[in-house]
DNA sequence: TTAGGGTTAG
C-alpha cells in the first residue's frame, strides 16, 4: 500500500504543521546523528536522511554510468557507506568497466586494493575478463601478468580454463614467448597438465602458420599425455588447416581416420569445414556432393553449410545455381541469417542486379533480420560500379537513422568511387558526412581527393576539406601538399597550414614566397636553426624565379636574430 | 569469458 507523501517516512512536507521542529524519523531514536557531524540545513525542515545503497543497487548504477571515472566515483562512495564492503561483483564490473575504457592505472590501484585490503571471496572470472582487455589493447605481458594474479588474490590456483584462455590470447598475438612462460609455469607452479582444449589451441596455432608436422606432433604428444585426448575439435582443426594448404585429399582421408579409428562423429561444423576447402580449391560440385553426404548421414545442414556452398557457386560464377541453394535453404525450412542475405545478396550485385539485391534487402528489413556494414558495403560497391551515387549516398545518409551501423569501409567505398570518377560535388557531400559522423577517409584517398579539387579550380573547397580531414588527424602525403600550394601560388590561402609542415622546411619555401615576408617570419620562429638555413636554401633557390631578393635580406636578417 | 565453420572492401 502506498503512504500518502505526508506520512511517508522520508518525505517531510513544506506546509507540514510544525514547520519549526524538523521532523525526524523513528530511525534517529535508535542511532542518533550527531548534530555537529551532520547539521540540519538551517532554511529547510527537512532531514533527508541518505539511502543505504545495496551491492545489487551499486551494480545497476556503475553498469549504467558510462562514463568510467564517474562510475569509479560511484564505486568509491558506495564503499564509504557504513558496514558496506566491496565484493566480487562490484569489483567485477568497475573493473570491467574501466579496462574496457583503457583506464589500466586505475585497473591497478584496484588490483592492489584487492590483494593488500579485501578480505571477500574473488573468483578467477574477473581476471579472464582483463586478460581480454589487455590483449585488445596489446599488453600482452599484462595478460599474461593477470593470469599470474590469480593465485595471490583468488587464494587458489588457476584452473584449466585461465591456461586455455590466456594461451589463445597470447598465441593469436603472436607472442610464443609468453605462450611457453605460460605453460612452463602452469607446469612447474601450479602443476596443471594440458587439456585436450588446450593442445587444440597449439594445433590451431600450428596450423594457422601452415606448420602441418607440429601440428600433427602435437596430435601425437595428445594422445601420450593422460587426460587429453584428439576430439572433433582436433579432427576439425587438422582438417581446415590440410584443406587451407590445399591438401584436400589428406583432409578427406583424416575424415574417414576420424570415423573409423576414434569413432568419432562428424557435425556440421566438421562438415562446413570440407565444403570449404573444397568450395575454396575450385570444386563446388565436389562441395556439393559433401551436402548430399552430409544429409545421408543424418546430419542437416544449417545456414553457414548452405552460405558456404552458395559462395563457392558465387566465386565459379555459376550464379544460377547459388539461387538454387539459397532457395534449397528455404525450402528445407531454416531462416536465412544477415551473412546468408549478404552472401545471396552479393550473387545478385556481381550479376548486375542491383534492384533485385535491393528488394532483397527490404525482404530482411521485413523478416526482422537486420543488414550488417557488409551486406550495405556489398550493395553500395554494386551501385557505384554502375554509377549510381546518388541511390548510394542516399543509403549512407539514411541508414544510420535506421540502426544500421556503417563501418568506415562503407563510406570509403563510395568515396573512392566518386573521386576517381570526379564527382567531386558528391566527394564532397559525402566527405562532409563522413566527418560528421567521426568516419576518416583513407589516406591515399584524401589526398586524391584534395589534389582532384584544385585541378578543378576548387581551391576553396579543398581548404574547407583540408581543414575537416586535418581536424580529423590527416595531414597530406609531401606531393599533395606541394600541389596544393602550387595550386595557389599567387595567393596566401593555404598558409595557415603551413605550421603542419614546420618539421618539413623544404615544403615552406613557395608558400612563403608566396606572402608577406612579415607572416613569413612570424612563421619561421617556429624553425629549428639547421632547418632555417635549409630554407634559406631553398628561398635562394626560388628567389630568381619569383623575384623576391628583397624579401630573403629581410628573412636572414630575421634568422640571424633567431640564430644569435 | 577455454579449442573448430560461412559474407564485403582494401
Amino acid at each position: 500500500m502506498k503512504l500518502p507523501l505526508n506520512q511517508c517516512r522520508w518525505f517531510s512536507s513544506s506546509s507540514s504543521p510544525s514547520t519549526s521542529l524538523p521532523w525526524i524519523s523513528p530511525l534517529h531514536y535508535i542511532k542518533p546523528v550527531t548534530p555537529k557531524l551532520n547539521p540540519p540545513p538551517e532554511t529547510s525542515t527537512v532531514q533527508r536522511r541518505p539511502k543505504f545503497i545495496t551491492h545489487e543497487a551499486a551494480l545497476t548504477m556503475i553498469k549504467a554510468e558510462r562514463d568510467p571515472q564517474r562510475a569509479l566515483q560511484i564505486f568509491n562512495m558506495v564503499s564509504e557507506q557504513r558496514g558496506f564492503n566491496h565484493n566480487h561483483a562490484t569489483y567485477s564490473v568497475i573493473l570491467h568497466k574501466l579496462a574496457q575504457s583503457k583506464k589500466f592505472k586505475a585497473v591497478d590501484a584496484l588490483l592492489r586494493q584487492m590483494m593488500s585490503f579485501e578480505t571477500c571471496k574473488f573468483h578467477e572470472g574477473v581476471f579472464l575478463n582483463l586478460m581480454t582487455h589487455f590483449a585488445k589493447s596489446s599488453h600482452h605481458e599484462r595478460t599474461l601478468e593477470m593470469f599470474f594474479l590469480i593465485q595471490p588474490i583468488v587464494r587458489e590456483k588457476p584452473s584449466l580454463k585461465a591456461v586455455s584462455t590466456c594461451l589463445n590470447l597470447l598465441l593469436e598475438s603472436g607472442r610464443l614467448d609468453l605462450a611457453r612462460k605460460l605453460l612452463v609455469e602452469s607446469k612447474r607452479g601450479f602443476d596443471l597438465k594440458p587439456n585436450s582444449c588446450i593442445f587444440n589451441i597449439l594445433v590451431k596455432h600450428h596450423m594457422r602458420n601452415g606448420d602441418v608436422d607440429s601440428a600433427f606432433e602435437v596430435v601425437k604428444e595428445m594422445r601420450k599425455c593422460e587426460g587429453s585426448y584428439p576430439n572433433l575439435i582436433t579432427y576439425s582443426t587438422l582438417m581446415g588447416g590440410l584443406c587451407e594448404g590445399g591438401r584436400l585429399k589428406d583432409a578427406l582421408q583424416l575424415f574417414e581416420e576420424m570415423v573409423s579409428k576414434d569413432q568419432i562423429l562428424p557435425d556440421v561444423l566438421t562438415y562446413n569445414v570440407l565444403i570449404n576447402g573444397f568450395c575454396r580449391a575450385g570444386k563446388v560440385d565436389r562441395a556439393r556432393r559433401i551436402m548430399d553426404f552430409m544429409r545421408k548421414n543424418g546430419c542437416q545442414p544449417n545456414v553457414f553449410n548452405y552460405s558456404t556452398l552458395m559462395n563457392g557457386f558465387r566465386k565459379e560464377g555459376r550464379l544460377d545455381e547459388a539461387k538454387e541453394i539459397f532457395a534449397e535453404m528455404r525450402n528445407s525450412g531454416l531462416e536465412s541469417d544477415v551473412v546468408g542475405y549478404t552472401t545471396f545478396i552479393n550473387c545478385l550485385c556481381r550479376t548486375s542486379k542491383v534492384d533485385e539485391a535491393m528488394s532483397v534487402l527490404r525482404e530482411m528489413k521485413e523478416k526482422g533480420c537486420r543488414a550488417d556494414a557488409v551486406t550495405i558495403s556489398v550493395i553500395l560497391g554494386a551501385l557505384c560500379r554502375e554509377n549510381r551515387f546518388e541511390e548510394a549516398l542516399e543509403m549512407v545518409d539514411r541508414l544510420p537513422y535506421e540502426g544500421v551501423r556503417l563501418n568506415k569501409a562503407c563510406y570509403r567505398i563510395v568515396l573512392n568511387f566518386l573521386c576517381k570518377e570526379e564527382e567531386m560535388k558528391k566527394a564532397l557531400y559525402l566527405l562532409g558526412l563522413m566527418l560528421g559522423r567521426g568516419f576518416r577517409p583513407h589516406f591515399a584517398t584524401s589526398n586524391q581527393l584534395l589534389i582532384s579539387l584544385c585541378n578543378a579550380d576548387r581551391v576553396e573547397d579543398a581548404i574547407t576539406a583540408l581543414n575537416g580531414l586535418i581536424e580529423m588527424g590527416f595531414l597530406p602525403e609531401d606531393q599533395s601538399w606541394l600541389q596544393l600550394v602550387e595550386s595557389d601560388k599567387h595567393s596566401i590561402r593555404f598558409i595557415p597550414f603551413c605550421k603542419l609542415y614546420v618539421h618539413k622546411v623544404y615544403f615552406l619555401g613557395p608558400a612563403l614566397l608566396a606572402i608577406p615576408i612579415v607572416e613569413a617570419c612570424s612563421l619561421l620562429v617556429n624553425i629549428s636553426e639547421h632547418n632555417s638555413f635549409h630554407l634559406l636554401h631553398e628561398l635562394n633557390q626560388a628567389a630568381g624565379y619569383l623575384h623576391a631578393k628583397e624579401s630573403i635580406c629581410v628573412t636572414l636578417n630575421t634568422l640571424g636574430d633567431l640564430i644569435c
